[in-house]
This record gives structure tokens, sequence and C-alpha cells, in this order.
DNA sequence: CCCTTATGAGACATTTGCGTCTCAAAGAGC
DNA sequence: GCTCTTTGAGACGCAAATGTCTCATAAGGG
């Protein structure tokens, strides 16, 4: 009977990524509870959102965790963090656009962990002389969120194929930064 | 006396960019011009978003035109539009976002065709042995809209300087393009 | 089998932004 | 100076979404 939180938090995640104003109403919908108990489980949308945001931040971490940034080079550490990436794509892009309007607001600090993680894999490559140093790390890092946006958007209107993503997205990142042997 | 339609646009366009759920009123006053005005100049909020998107459309289409994007090599013209698109990227990265919300709607015609131009040049990189092939057309095009969008928000938050976004864009773009010659 | 608890349905007030309207004032053109 | 047009300020009603509340009911535990 007792409602799964974490099976409406992400049935909201992949609300919201195809339509980030969704109503209350429609996020309970479409996770098959009223607007009532939703709202006993989050106290308002805010609540929710930021509980979507934990939840984004868990799926991150793991998700560095798991790609293991430290071992091996640079180059393969990115392909499987974007790996490792992929399934929560779509509610880090909404996270992301999301997170363009709490501009006045101090970053949630989880994020700035993260972007920490992401930095160091990126001043890694770059010490270990496979990625260029004219791009810095904080814009690589900038980058590979925009690009896991654009890929999971490509993916849900057809443009690109939900196999070919990650491929993609790496290829272009990692090409993109690599330093270039000839001219 | 007379209010100028296109630096209301402007305006809007500029906190629009910043914050894509800004009011009526905040609009109107960000323009210097009160909430009734506005209206009489814009039927509606959707009505001022479709002329934010023509406005957009106009600035794509004149950048691309400015960028010759058939003359020299396929890189040289992406950096070039790039560097001519970098004025109106906040008001792509507003566009771009927002269009995600008409995921049912047709896509304006208006925006099929600057894609099909943007693929085209990346097809013609392709075909002149620039640019590889795994990575379609369609992808880069996208990614192109994602790393402008990346690169307008990294400006405004003060994490990537506003002189080098242009070079960070066209550096990641076309290096992730580019073939490489050795391995 | 009873009792506790969570849920669903719906009513309700509140808030917020939108769109329309009116009226007085300011400006532009003649 | 007069008139026509546009603007600003504000009032007003409307619609949508939110947040709260009640009540009946279903589920589950002891």
């Amino acid at each position: 009977m007792s409602v799964d939180r974490d099976q409406v938090l992400r049935s909201a995640a992949a609300l919201l990524t195809r339509k980030s104003t969704s109503t209350m109403d429609e996020v309970a919908r479409a996770a098959g509870i009223s607007r009532a108990t939703l709202h006993r489980h989050f106290a308002g949308r805010d609540a929710l959102v930021r509980a979507l945001e934990e939840l984004g931040l868990q799926e991150c971490e793991a998700a560095l965790d798991r790609a293991g940034l430290g071992e091996g080079s640079a180059q393969d550490a990115l392909r499987r963090l974007v790996k490792q990436l992929e399934p929560a794509a779509g509610l880090l892009a909404f996270l992301y656009t999301e997170n363009q309007l709490f501009e006045g607001e101090a970053q949630n600090e989880g994020w700035s962990r993260i972007d920490a993680r992401l930095a160091a894999l990126f001043r890694r490559g770059q010490e270990s002389g496979e990625f260029r140093f004219d791009l810095t790390p904080a814009w690589l890092t900038e980058a590979l969120y925009g690009l896991i946006g654009s890929g999971a958007w490509a993916v849900q209107d057809g443009r690109v194929a939900a196999k070919d993503v990650s491929y993609m997205i790496s290829e272009l990142l990692i090409g993109g930064a690599r330093r270039r042997v000839e001219s």
C-alpha cells in the first residue's frame, strides 16, 4: 500500500525530462498516485525538485564511482563515465536547465563536488599529455553537461539513435579535448 | 514616444536568457515600459516568445550568411560561424531549451532550414575528408546548439571568460568532428 | 477481527500571472 | 493651440496551479 518514494521520484524525473513544466497533478498521475499523496511525500513543488536534485546527485556520484576515473587513460575513463551517466541523462538535462533559474542562490555543494571530480579528470588528462591545455577543465566540464543534455533531447526527438548517443558524446568530447599530434 | 519594438525584444531576450520564467511584468519593467504597453505590442506571452523565435531565426540566418559557409575549409567556416553566432548565443540558449516544451507540435520550418544549412556544412566537411563520418551531421548540429547554450551559461555564471567562449566552442567542436590522421 | 495507517477523491481558499479595460497624462504632428 | 495617438497606472475578472483539509475506504499488522 505504502507508496514507493523512489519509484515516484523516478517517474517524476521521466516526466519532467520530457516536459519540465508539468504540474503536480501530472506528476502524480504519472506516478499512479493521487495529488494528495504526492503532497504528503513532498511538501511542495520545490521539495520535489530538490528531491530530484538529490537523486540526480546520487546517480552522478554513483556513476563517477563506477567509472573509476582514476584508472587507465583519461580518455578511457571519460568514455566509461559517459556510458555510466547515460541512464541519468534525462534527469541531468532537466536539472541542468532547471539550475539556470537559481542564478542568484548558491549552488548546491553536491554539484561542486561533482564538478571538482570532473575537472580533476580533465586536469589529469592534461597532465598526462592526452588533453590539450587551452580548453580549460571548467569548460570541458560544462561541455560535458551540455552534450549530455543535447544527447538526451536528440534521442527524445529521434534525431539520434539511443544506442549511438553515448558514443557520439564521448567521441566528440574526447576528440575535441585531445591534443593533436599533427597539425 | 512610440515604443521601439526591436529594443523591447532585445531586452526581453536578455532577461529571458537569464531567467526563462520571467513574468510579463518583469519583461515590461526590463524594457522600461508598462505591462499594458507590452501587451499592446505582443498579444500575450506566446506572441512574445514567437516574436523572439522570429528574432532568433533572423539572427541565425544572418549569422549563417555572414559566415559564408561555402567558402574555404569546413573547419574555418565553422569557426567563422561560431564567432558570428556568439552575439545571439543567449537568445539561442533560451529558444533551444524553450523548444523542448513544444515536443508534440511541429517544429518551426525556419529552424528546419537552419538545421539543413548546418547539416550541409558538416556533410561538406565529411566529404572533403576534414570531418569523420561516424559522427552524423544531425548530431553535430545538435551538439553545436548544446555547446552554444553551455557556453552562454558558463559565461553568465563566470565559469568561462566571455572573450574565450567562442574559441572554446569552436575548438571543441572542430577537434571532435575532425578526422584523426594518426591513432 | 480489530485497529492503525496510508490512500484517493474531492472540496476549498489562496496565490499568481494573464489578459482586458478605463482613464488621465504626455507627446507628436499639424 | 488643438487634436490624435500612445503611454502609464491601476483596477478587474479569469484561469491555472498550489497547498490544505476532510472524509470515506482500502490495506496491512497484530
